[in-house]
DNA sequence: CTGTGTTCAGAACATAAGTTTTATGTTGAT
DNA sequence: ATCAACATAAAACTTATGTTCTGAACACAG
């Protein structure tokens, strides 16, 4: 039930900070963290534009309760705080591998998202999110519609799970990587395939796959 | 840092529900909730307990901020309120299936859980884990390692991926399943491998698979 | 028993935080 | 211009909620 009009950029700032505290903190914002945060010169408005986000189903408000805005998503459910990462584009053979801005980013509204453990989070840093298309993976374990979730990074040490791009080739895949010399070896994940060898001039990493999550059904 | 020293039952109790209503509202409970749910006659002995559990550890409390309690895990991190499902076992192949007390269960400390998305189990409900052990089911693209989410049924419609047990092998299997008159049709996830046929009576489903997690490095 | 540390009770206190009221400015349509 | 809906402001009000104080009950070692 959440209308798609333009909303007033102080509202749309409200929404934000309230999530991206809530995300933070683990509980919700006060009007006056909200108010101090936004920089509004009075509880009212915030109550004002809390009242209308409200009313709009982008979420909730317990009444009488401190710290009472409940965070919904677009099904009108509420959202926990877990931290999610951006899925930053698709992954294929063949497919160039999306470029991540490390950070910036617009509104997080305009990518998919997929939730994470927090012991992910805080193990790895800064993580995104890859869907992987087609079954070009599959020697990686990797099945359409899976997401990887990867750390970006250069320096990956031998037998860790990579996103590799091989030039000559113009193929992104994901493989354990193995340096030999002055080659790469890189090996499906399933133990039953063969490896692939390329000079290591060829082979761009990207990052490393920390995580792969599949929902079925 | 937390001592496994015998903890009063009340303070446990107070533990114990604040970590329910936390995960079942998105914030933490106030000095009063705790008061009113756990049967305490006066807050100051709620606000003991919790200071006495925030120096064992368990708990970090944010002075003068309402609904200040943050729930920390083992190693002192602050916990989110994600569902989380309980990993009742491991599977193999060949390995029984282990039962699950669709309800009742001790006390979450008992078993390692992992998150999965609140969306997950809006959609299925009550969900175990299992961890899967060794790389016998490389064919349905798990590795050894991964987690697979399932929701406990017997009825399932074609094409979904079961926990099936094999009377006859003694056999623990995840596989797409397809009713085929009276056999059953088990079928790889990993298109490239041979499906199993098997009479309809020599198969128990167990629950279908929802989801797949495998965490890396 | 006697002291000492823990736990519980009841009440009062201080302030954090939601709510309300009244007034003013802004915009867009008629 | 005029009206209505939208948005902002400042201040006051109410209550939800953390905190503190004092004393008693309890448990346990010496």
């Amino acid at each position: 039930m959440v209308s798609n009009k333009k909303m007033p950029p102080r509202r749309k700032r409200i929404l934000e900070f309230v999530q991206q505290f809530y995300s933070q903190n683990g509980i919700p914002p006060t009007v006056r963290d909200i108010q101090r945060a936004c920089e509004i010169s009075s509880t009212s408005v915030v109550d004002y534009n809390l009242e209308r986000l409200s009313q709009a189903g982008y979420l909730n408000r317990r009444p009488d309760v401190a710290r009472g805005i409940e965070i919904l998503d677009q099904e009108g459910q509420p959202v926990s705080n877990a931290p999610r990462v951006q899925i930053v584009g698709a992954i294929a053979a063949g497919s160039p591998i999306p470029a991540w801005s490390t950070e910036g980013s617009a509104s997080s509204e305009e990518f998919d998202t997929v939730e994470i453990s927090p012991e992910l989070q805080r193990r790895h840093g800064k993580l995104f999110g890859l869907r992987v298309n087609g079954t070009s993976m599959i020697d990686a374990l990797i099945d359409d519609g899976d997401v990887v979730i990867v750390k970006p990074t250069n320096s990956v040490v031998n037998g860790e799970m990579v996103v590799a791009w091989l030039k000559d080739e113009e193929e992104a895949t994901l493989k354990k990587f193995y340096a030999e010399g002055g080659q790469v070896r890189l090996q499906p994940a399933n133990s039953t395939m063969q490896p692939i060898y390329s000079p290591a001039e060829n082979v761009e990493v990207h990052g490393k796959v920390v995580s792969v999550i599949r929902n079925l059904g």
